[in-house]
RNA sequence: GGCCGAGUGGCGGAAUGGCAGACGCUGGGGACUUAAAAUCCCCUGCCCGCAAGGGCGUAUGGGUUCGAGUCCCAUCUCGGCCA
């Protein structure tokens, strides 16, 4: 209606894993199930009346789709990230490097990082094979999809490996099963830390709301410090160096032990053999627990100690090495530097475990205790044989002490980030099947892009094998192949993607959907792109947001889009609770089922009732008796028009001019409502369009003018009755061709103002003047006024403010 | 524990620093009807008062301002995310 070209689209995100566990329930294959559910949900977004265009669903189930997806993961791959660039690359020039090919010579010897990978492949030896063997390893270890064995989460219920995000409160939150332990696997992962710094800067150009964009911060956890080498002090690993991450170098002085994670890669090597035993209980019991458990601040700290020591670089005291659960070997190097004075979870160790404190910061404000004061103050007993940094402020301090054990070799300053490579695989079935083979020869190798879609075996077992092989490992027809390179025996990779893959591009495929030869077409895509608004739940503020944001940098690196950021604005709407103003649930029974709402009270009520509830993003409580409320304002509005005795347009619709009043009310109703769409106050623009039927519902004479005009900023929220109105009124084409009425400022204006009269801001008289009304006139009404002059009491104003259309005060 | 957000009638909620409670629901009264439903009209924040009228009110306490639901400080409660 106001002539814009909008991409309006809907989809099916649906992979998963209900329509596997469905499949093993009852030997449904997924895609039937899948299929059968979309068809519901079609039906009933149809029946609301939304204008999607059909034409461009998608589903990421689909062949025609997935193989877009598996497309993605081919171009990650075959790419390495550049820091020097701050891009990814495609891999075979970091194959040129290495090998020094002649080929594009001027660009890699421009990249700083393939410089130092050059300068390592020669420290690699001369022997060819050797050198070969280097460079293999070298760009599979660079891949930005990668393989490695990671401890992941097991849930022995699920038979299959969780993502951290599914673990809560050390339980499997896809179906409450309780045994989740830790267990090595080996594992896919893209490279999403290599975009940590880029997917935090960038939040600024979007318009998102700050708490989702600090949520996404926060995820990222970028923390400035260093990081210290401390050296082990005795047995077989003696001499060996222990790094640990430190945002405070500062407190180096007051660590008066060291804590590595029970996974700790140096805990064999350095425990000694009377403490053997306790440290290998210890190991066992921590891998059951969760981070949350293990790091929680009102948890009993636990711990053991090693049996050995390492060196403080900065004072030379040997200090004892412990294990403890609080400490992730997920986050920084796995290991700290305990400095009980200055760290809260440090400070309940040392004093469960008697360790010493001792105080190295000074806090400003000297009646504070130092005992556990985290913040800056000024360093204090921090003087060592070689370096002091006594009477610093933390900034200054942190600063001196970091350059000089950067300096003397002994660490250097570092940057940390929360945010872990993304786990991209699972050991299921219902996914996009990850298209690699594993070849004795070649090792892993991807498949031709020509051979895309990779599809699915069919199976009729699609339970896992207990072993933990993914499902796919028993489809041994599909699983044994020949290798693309060598053509000799290969295995396929039994992983599917996580259910995230197919989210992360799917707006690109909106675009053009049917397109065979690739996932979209550029020119389309500069077209549409950015997505001027996405509207979605906050439960995706982290990981969808996020996974998608890095593919899409990723794409914008290797050319295939052309915005650095995929979604330009974003609306989070509200979750609608039950009545009873719980979630909804089926257990809890208070699930409102749109196609019972829209049996009794029509799509229109249901739609509007949604808009009127409240803000668009606050969550709110859904109540029948409100449907009931929106249903009768469709109801009056219908009479407005449609005369119910006889079904025809009512008498009072006549081809007259509107009054003056009337008028008015229209064009400012108007102003509103497209105001309010504009800023999304859908529920204060339906109370406009109440007040607006209120009043002419009441008139005698209802100039059809008038109610054109109506009907037509109805239809956006109620398009079946606004259509039928529309056509009650003598037309044959559908309002969606007719332009957004335009109001008019002049005749929405108000002629006379009722102000109010406050003395001392309390209000005493209201007042009825002319809109135009200079400031000294309405100061003189206002001051003529019986209950003005008997508030006033005999006493002279000391100002009069006039607020123009608004107020007047008067100050005694 | 940290970060973010929010606390307004019986309920959902309105309110560019300018008349708090728009609009809707609920409840009460009335009209129409044999009756009911639907519809229409009136009332509906709390307290005092027969009334006219007055007082109090946006979680609590303070502050800024002619004027604060709105801005600032502190506290409490709830929700979300993280640990």
């Amino acid at each position: 209606m106001k002539g814009f070209n909008v991409l309006h689209p809907m989809g099916w995100d649906a992979f998963g894993l209900p329509a596997e566990q469905y499949a093993i329930d009852t030997g449904t294959h997924p895609s039937i199930t899948t299929k059968k559910n979309i068809n519901t949900f079609r039906r009933q977004i149809k029946m609301l009346g939304f204008s999607y265009d059909w034409d461009r669903e998608v589903d990421t189930t689909d062949p025609a789709y997935f193989r877009w997806t598996q497309w993605i993961f081919l171009k990650l791959f075959n790419s390495y990230y550049d820091p020097s660039w701050a891009k990814a690359v495609d891999i075979s020039l970091l194959e040129d490097a290495l090998a020094e090919k002649p080929r594009r010579r001027s660009e890699w010897e421009s990249s700083a990082f393939l410089a130092s990978w050059r300068k390592a492949a020669q420290e690699a030896g001369n022997d060819p094979q050797q050198r070969e063997a280097f460079v293999r390893k070298t760009v599979s270890d660079l891949r930005l999809a990668y393989e490695n064995w990671v401890p992941v989460w097991w849930c022995e219920g699920c038979k299959a490996v969780l993502a951290n995000e599914e673990v809560k409160d050390g339980k499997c939150d896809r179906k409450g099963h309780q045994n989740v332990v830790r267990r090595p696997m080996r594992q896919w992962l893209l490279r999403i830390t290599a975009y940590a710094d880029r997917l935090l800067e960038d939040l600024k150009l979007v318009t998102w709301s700050e708490s989702i964009k600090e949520m996404q911060r926060n995820w990222i956890g970028r923390s400035e410090g260093a990081e210290v080498d401390f050296e082990i002090a005795e047995g077989p690993a003696a001499g060996q160096k222990l790094r640990v991450f430190t945002t405070r170098p500062d407190t180096l002085f007051g660590a008066t032990y060291m804590v590595l994670s029970p996974e700790h890669s140096l805990v064999g090597k350095i425990t000694a053999s009377q403490q053997r035993e306790a440290v290998h209980a210890y190991r066992s019991e921590a891998a059951r627990k969760s981070e949350l458990e293990r790091t929680s601040l009102d948890k009993e700290k636990t711990g053991v100690f090693t049996g050995n020591y390492a060196v403080n670089p900065v004072n030379r005291d040997k200090i004892p090495i412990w294990i403890a659960d609080y400490v992730l070997a997920s986050y920084g190097t796995g290991a700290i530097m305990a400095v009980p004075a200055h760290d809260t979870r440090d400070f309940e160790f040392a004093q469960k475990f008697n360790l010493p404190v001792i105080q190295v910061v000074q806090p400003p404000d000297p009646k504070v205790d130092w005992h556990g004061f985290v913040d800056d103050g000024t360093s204090v007993n921090s003087t060592g044989p070689d370096v002091s940094i006594t009477g610093l402020p933390t900034g200054e301090a942190k600063t001196k002490i970091t350059a000089w054990l950067a300096e003397k070799g002994l660490g250097k300053k570092a940057i940390n980030y929360k945010l872990r490579d993304w786990l991209f695989s699972r050991q299921r079935y219902w996914g996009e099947p990850i298209p690699v083979v594993h070849c004795e020869k070649c090792g892993v190798v991807a498949i031709p892009e020509t051979a895309l879609p990779l599809m699915l075996p069919e199976v009729t077992d699609y339970t896992p094998p207990a072993t933990g092989e993914p499902p796919l490992a028993k489809a041994t027809e599909w699983l044994n192949t020949v290798c693309p390179q060598c053509g000799g025996p290969a295995k396929r990779e039994t992983n599917t993607m996580p259910q995230w893959a197919g989210s992360c591009w799917y707006y690109l495929r909106y675009m053009d959907p049917k397109n065979s030869q690739q996932g979209w077409d550029p020119a389309k895509e500069r077209y549409w792109m950015p997505v001027d608004l996405y509207i979605g739940g906050a439960e995706h503020a982290v990981l969808h947001l996020l996974y998608s944001r890095f593919w899409h940098k990723f794409l914008f690196d290797r050319g295939y889009v052309s915005t650095t950021e995929p979604f330009t604005r974003l609306i989070n709407q509200g979750m609608i609770l039950g009545e009873d103003g719980q979630k909804m649930s089926k257990s809890r029974g208070n699930v409102v089922n749109p196609d019972s709402v829209i049996v009794e009270y029509g799509a229109d009520s249901m739609r509007l009732y949604e808009m009127f509830m409240g803000p668009l993003e606050a969550m709110k409580p859904w109540n029948m008796q409100g449907v009931q409320g929106v249903y009768r304002f469709l109801q009056k509005a219908w009479r407005m028009v449609v005369n119910e005795e006889t079904g025809r347009l009512d008498p009072a619709v006549r081809d007259a001019q509107a009054d003056e009043e009337t008028l008015r009310l229209l064009h400012q109703t108007i102003r509103k409502v497209g105001g309010d769409v504009e800023t999304f106050g859908f529920n204060t623009a339906i109370s406009a369009m109440m007040i607006f039927v209120n009043h002419l519902a009441r008139q005698e004479v209802r100039p059809k003018s008038v109610l054109e005009s109506f009907v037509l900023i109805l239809a956006p929220f109620s398009p079946h009755v606004a259509e039928e109105l529309w056509s009650r009124l003598g037309h044959n084409r559908s309002l969606a061709h007719e332009p957004w009425p335009q109001y008019d400022e002049e005749l929405a204006r108000e002629k006379q103002l009722e102000l109010a009269v406050q003395v001392n801001g309390k209000v005493k008289d209201r007042i009825v003047v002319a809109a135009e009304a200079d400031d000294e006139s309405v100061k003189a009404v206002a001051l003529a006024s019986e209950k003005v002059i008997a508030a006033l009491g005999g006493k002279t104003p000391k100002k009069v403010l006039v607020v123009k259309g608004r107020l007047v005060n008067i100050v005694v």
